[in-house]
RNA sequence: GCCCCGAUAGCUCAGUGGUAGAGCGCCAUCUUGGUAAGAUGGAGGUCCCGGGAUCGAUUCCCGGUCGGGGCUCCA
């Protein structure tokens, strides 16, 4: 009998020639595929001389990803034994799980999903394997004859430009090499199923069983083109274990209790009147509080950091739109505009023409660079319907805006000196796990002609980007074609305290505003030199920063932000005096302090200001006023009672003052600590 | 903009081809001494808007508006 000789996990190990990947790990049940020689191949996959071998487990990102593809393919299974009209498009796994796109004469309903479920559930239970078969492009296209998508991408995958453009979501299913076919085959050995595929897959459905999960339907342009039909699509969520499917779907709950939708409207933050139009906010007395105490902060902040705050209309003659170069490219984006004595107006999408204007008033000295204007400036963008979002997709935009001019010379200084002031402004309101995104042109492509300006300013303005956030230390991640039509830009990528990614800050660089604004400023040898406009923005927009920070802090806003700081609630009605005089006190220092003195009992006034999430609760009774004395209570429900009046009112004052923002809880001990 | 779903009291939602309900909230009275719901009573609704079929529509159909989930977009 033969053998051949080959290195599996790093060791040289002796088999029987004709043997299988799936024979080397037959013991271990997490092994879902194998990486042989560098690819990721199948465990039927017959073993050659020489082979390199790794096992790859389900617990691995790779064999994760395996492992969801495979069941969307039973669910693709489920669906066309459900539903027979239904043709497929792609089924790739996703972040969490899946999906598959089914072109279907009438949409999915929920009842739907439970019926794809139940039959899913046969499906994986029966313990179907997944067989690759090799297939030329002729029998591909007679086997895929009744379905259309399949051929479409067949042939964009043959096709003479089946580059990365042209074959994107066929790569998905066909692959750049050879094209193969997987067949669902059931215990009996009869083909029950097959779709055209990439593979690898996991070798049989059982290790399916553990934790899956259809989660909702939508839908969705074929291969992403809004010119194309829409089709309808499931997602699904897989996981190794029943446990990591709980856990996701807790971690999903735990989002929505979070959504700041929900909690402006439980913390009577803002509203959408529907009066005034869709994603137009009015924040109330209690948003309007935490409004102010971020913008009074970053305020404080830029002025600190060398800005001028500066101040321009919300309405501008066109034309300076024109000028900016924005509006040919993005009148989409705009509001119509207004006609005033025969003049157009429109109201303004972006503050920087405006802070144009500001630095063009007089004649400007070398001595005055970097000059740095910032204001929060509130711009409309006329958003489509369907795309708006509560706060974190307005229309009403306010950005705290800033733009920096500077020679070029002190370009790279500048985008240094900013990327550093907003991670620390960002640190400030507890967000402290983050990553960059350099944005830039696209050469080719559809949108190559939206950026503008000569390849020399774009690769130097790109390199000054790059050369600066490496040395942040920070992940870098690329973004092709994102970048702004004046010039590229760095985003920073900031985690929530669910490890959601946000897009928070950027700073763009832009060399094309000052030549077309014609901004001139005269350096020292007496010449007129063009400086270079360095746009940033900290929070990006108002709006969204405070959605995004309501879902962060999940309605406990560190003491310094909270709406309400203290409340106090008198253990009996004979107490309402003394609380009351604790509370003035915490008034003077300019606390923001409420008593409770309603009708209803104690523990009822406990729970009302614990569920509005307010930092401390003050209680006052007679242990209390017997000794000067006051307890808390703090977010969490722990208490410390008795400590005297003057001692609370100073640890109070001094937490707010501290600006404790990483521990949401935001005990007083803390602050001792 | 595109596909789907939804809209009933301030909020969350049940319900019905014969003009409507609960819980919370709100108001009132009585109560109230120690860490998440004291009792009773009351007010509050053009059942989103417009049109249609029907003796009759909040309910069925069509259109619109707004909201939600996706897709696309996000200067």
């Amino acid at each position: 009998m033969s053998t051949l000789n080959i290195t599996v996990a790093g060791e040289n190990v002796t088999v029987e020639a004709g043997s299988k990947a799936a024979d080397l790990f037959a013991e271990k049940s997490d092994i879902v595929v194998a990486r042989i020689n560098g690819t990721l191949v199948d465990l039927s996959t017959e073993l050659a001389p020489g082979d390199t071998v790794e096992p790859v487990s389900v617990h691995d990102q790779e064999g994760l990803e395996v492992l969801r593809h495979s069941v969307a393919h039973v669910m693709a299974q489920a669906v066309q034994e459900y539903r027979k009209d239904a043709k497929l498009g792609i089924g790739p796994y996703i972040t969490d799980g899946f999906y598959f796109d089914f072109d279907v004469e009438e949409p999915f309903t929920p009842e739907d999903l439970k019926k794809i479920e139940k039959s899913m559930v046969k499906i994986i239970k029966s313990g179907q394997t997944f067989q690759r078969r090799v297939v030329t492009h002729d029998e591909a296209c007679a086997e895929m004859a009744d379905e259309p998508y399949k051929l479409e991408l067949l042939e964009l995958a043959q096709g003479p430009g089946s580059g990365a453009d042209a074959a994107e979501g066929a790569s998905v299913e066909v692959g750049a090499g050879e094209i193969t076919i997987y067949d669902n085959i059931n215990r009996k050995g009869e083909t029950v199923w097959k779709d055209l595929c990439r593979g690898p897959h996991v070798p049989s459905t059982k290790i399916l069983a553990n934790g899956y999960a259809l989660m909702r339907t939508g839908g969705a342009y074929w291969r992403g083109s809004e010119k194309n039909p829409m089709l309808q699509r499931i997602y699904g969520t897989a996981w190794p274990s029943k446990e990591e499917l709980v856990a996701y779907k807790d971690r999903i709950a735990e989002a929505e209790r979070r959504d700041h939708r929900r909690l402006g409207e439980e913390l009577d933050l803002f509203s959408f009147p529907k009066t005034i139009g869709p994603g137009l906010p009015v924040f109330h007395p209690k948003g309007g509080i935490i409004l102010r105490e971020m913008e009074n902060y970053v305020r404080e902040r830029h002025i600190a950091e060398g800005f001028q705050y500066v101040k321009t209309p919300h309405i501008s003659k066109e034309d300076l739109f024109y000028t900016s170069g924005h509006l040919p490219y993005y009148s989409d984006g705009m509001f119509p505009p207004m006609e005033d004595e025969g003049q157009a107006y429109r109201l303004k999408a972006m503050n920087c023409p405006m802070h144009n204007e500001i630095f063009r008033s007089r004649g400007r000295s070398y001595r005055e660079l970097p000059l740095r204007l910032f204001e929060f400036g509130t711009v409309y963008r006329d958003e489509k319907s369907g795309v708006l979002q509560g706060l974190t997709r307005v229309r009403m935009i306010t950005q705290d805006d800033s733009h920096s001019y500077v020679t070029k010379e002190q370009a790279p200084d500048e985008v240094r000196h900013l990327l550093k002031f907003m991670l620390s402004l960002l640190e400030d309101f507890g967000m402290t796990d983050f990553y960059l995104e350099l944005s830039t042109r696209d050469t080719e492509g559809d949108k190559k002609d939206k950026f503008i300006g000569t390849d020399e300013q774009w690769e130097e303005a790109t390199a000054v980007l790059e050369q600066v956030a490496a040395e942040t230390g920070l992940e870098l991640v690329a973004d092709p074609g994102g970048a702004a039509f004046y010039g590229p830009k760095i985003s920073v990528q900031a985690k929530d305290a669910i490890g959601r990614t946000w897009q928070m800050s950027t700073v763009q660089y832009d060399f094309n505003q000052p030549a077309r604004f014609g901004l001139e400023y005269q350096a020292s040898d007496g010449s007129r030199q063009e400086p270079v406009m360095i746009h940033s923005a900290k929070f990006g927009s108002l709006e969204r920063f405070f959605g995004v920070l309501t879902e962060h802090y999940a309605g406990m806003f560190p003491a310094w932000l909270a709406p309400v700081q203290v409340v106090g609630v008198p253990v009996a009605e004979a107490f309402n005096d003394y609380m009351g005089e604790v509370a003035a006190k915490l008034a003077a220092q300019g606390v923001r302090v409420e008593v409770d003195y309603g009708t209803d009992r104690f523990p009822k006034k406990i729970r009302t200001a614990s569920k509005e999430k307010v930092p401390f609760i003050l209680i006052a009774g007679g242990e209390d006023a017997e000794n000067g004395a006051v307890s808390f209570r703090f977010r969490d429900g722990s208490q410390e009672n008795g400590v005297p009046v003057d001692e609370a009112v100073a640890r109070i004052v001094e937490h707010i003052k501290s600006r404790i923002n990483a521990d949401p809880i935001c005990t007083v001990s803390k602050v001792n600590s």
